[in-house]
DNA sequence: ATGAAAGCGCTAACAG
DNA sequence: CTGTTAGCGCTTTCAT
């Protein structure tokens, strides 16, 4: 180490100063604080990596960093690992399997410490070949479970009740839903929950009034086109994510139409758009809770803090 | 290597199947590539950081990732990243010099090929560092140049005439501007040509339409506020970004006014939200090239592509 | 209290 | 065509 030299010291008393420890004569170490000031040192955080194989580096994986809630949970997420002193890999799929496969695939490269899988491309493959490799992973709304596979699962029910409920009282009978993209995935959850909840609050389901959409601006403009389409109308819609919400307000308005007059609109996420009525479900604190979760499984904080 | 011997080979072999190298008889390189996939063999990228200084991995410094207009130019930042087989190291100040340095500090630790900058806290320490650890740097709209240190700025001169055109072209007179935050910063640059565009328009500048934002939604608001308290109001305003818009607005609409009938409001950023007049300034092409610069900057990508 | 040395996995140079 | 080896920088054990 040519750096130790300058300071009159072998490597090792370098690295021992740096992580602190007290081993080191305090006069030592204050030279050796010197020299790093002056000469900018900078370790490399590879060669720990190499020899130790954490890399103090975790990888967030989202599908869409467009939708507004991805970046507020990337803020909660990322203030949490750095106050950890990690850094944060990230990737984006746009909902693509193949790019998920090659960022998960990099992401091991890098031999990050852990993942948060927040896109719903349910493809096991990539899947498998992380928890092979033994790097915790924290999925979100998959609802399955694995050794070395955590799940964050949102409680739909629960928010689904509030957002009928809530429409119930303003005098809704008449409520749509605009869900996720179609397959199996993650949006089934979503349409049960509606379903479970407007059974409990004793209103009529139309299977008409159950559209499909993509998670995107795109899906609920052309729901919601499908909906004005209809002889019967729905008074209310419930949509699976605020950008889903977001389109079907923009064709309400295309075609002369206004919420709430003619339609009431209920997003769920809490992304921060006012006109519009919110059961405040991913609320900060939720949001936050739910980063925690996350991490709490990847090992990286502890279950109280 | 635990793992080429299964393959009965040399890890060099397996070095040179993987990075492509034509040095190996097809039927040992089938062989090698079978066992990898069979064994999901992922070499350690730290490994090849330590021996080469190269982590094929960017940095990217954003102070708010809550403004739509970063997401945005993340996607584009990060698509062009996978596109040559690189990583995203991305990191968010909010506006915090404090935390600017730390990330900055991580950043150098990994050994990141280079860092795109986008956030405007003039803290010249740690941007001296990257420079001295010859971490091409790019910076956004500084408008400071130095070896090893590129910029690229927005054309803010030709944004401001088009919005100032178009406001004029309206039958606006009384055109007011919110900033960024206050103190010798980028901000002023965006105000400068705010003035030269009004007086190149024969337009009069009154200093008590020209106020302080944040750049973010509470900064639009308060300047807004302290407009509504002005005697005589201006009857359109320029934003210094799209957030300061809709604070702006906000405050417009809970005082019972409305846009555009009793102002107009222009942003500067091209962020989608309707309702509201743009001129596209910073639309998705501009902001492909922009990104595009930066990396050219950081020398990943070519000149032409 | 400090130094010497080994070893993490990869790849380029060299040897065969 | 393939194997051997050195060395990237760090940290830890073992000496001293």
């Amino acid at each position: 180490m040519i750096f130790a030299k300058v300071a009159g010291v072998s490597s090792a008393t370098v690295s021992r100063v740096i992580n602190g420890s007290n081993l080191v004569k305090p006069v030592t170490a204050e030279r050796v604080r010197r020299v790093i000031a002056d000469l900018k040192f900078v370790p490399y955080g590879s060669a720990t990596t190499l020899k130790y194989g954490r890399s103090s580096t975790y990888g967030l994986i989202i599908p869409d960093i467009t939708n507004p809630f991805f970046p507020e949970f990337i803020r909660s997420f990322e203030s949490i690992l750095v106050d950890h002193n990690q850094d944060m890999l990230m990737a984006t799929t746009d909902f693509h399997p193949s790019k998920m496969q090659q960022t998960i695939y990099r992401m091991l490269v890098r031999k990050v410490d852990g993942i948060a899988l927040l896109a719903a491309e349910i493809e096991t493959e990539p899947i498998e070949a992380v928890i092979h490799h033994r790097v915790p992973l924290v999925t979100m709304d998959r609802l399955l479970l694995a050794p070395g596979l955590s799940d964050v699962a949102i409680d739909y029910a629960s928010g689904m009740n509030q957002a009928v409920q809530h429409l119930k009282q303003l005098r809704h009978r008449k409520i749509g839903y605009i869900g996720g993209s179609d397959g199996p995935t993650i949006s089934d959850h979503r349409v049960r929950a509606f379903v479970n909840a407007m059974r409990s609050a004793d209103l009529e389901v139309d299977p008409a009034f159950i559209r499909v959409g993509n998670y995107r601006i795109t899906g609920g403009e052309s729901a919601m086109t499908e909906v004005l389409a209809l002889r019967h109308r729905p008074t209310a819609l419930l949509t699976a994510n605020d950008l889903t919400a977001i389109g079907a307000l923009r064709v309400i308005r295309k075609n002369g139409l206004s919420v709430p007059k003619d339609f009431s609109i209920v997003g769920f996420d809490d992304i921060d758009l006012s006109d519009i009525v919110y059961p405040a479900h991913y609320d900060p604190l939720t949001l936050a809770r739910t980063c925690r979760g996350v991490l709490q499984s990847a090992g990286i904080v502890g279950k109280e803090s």
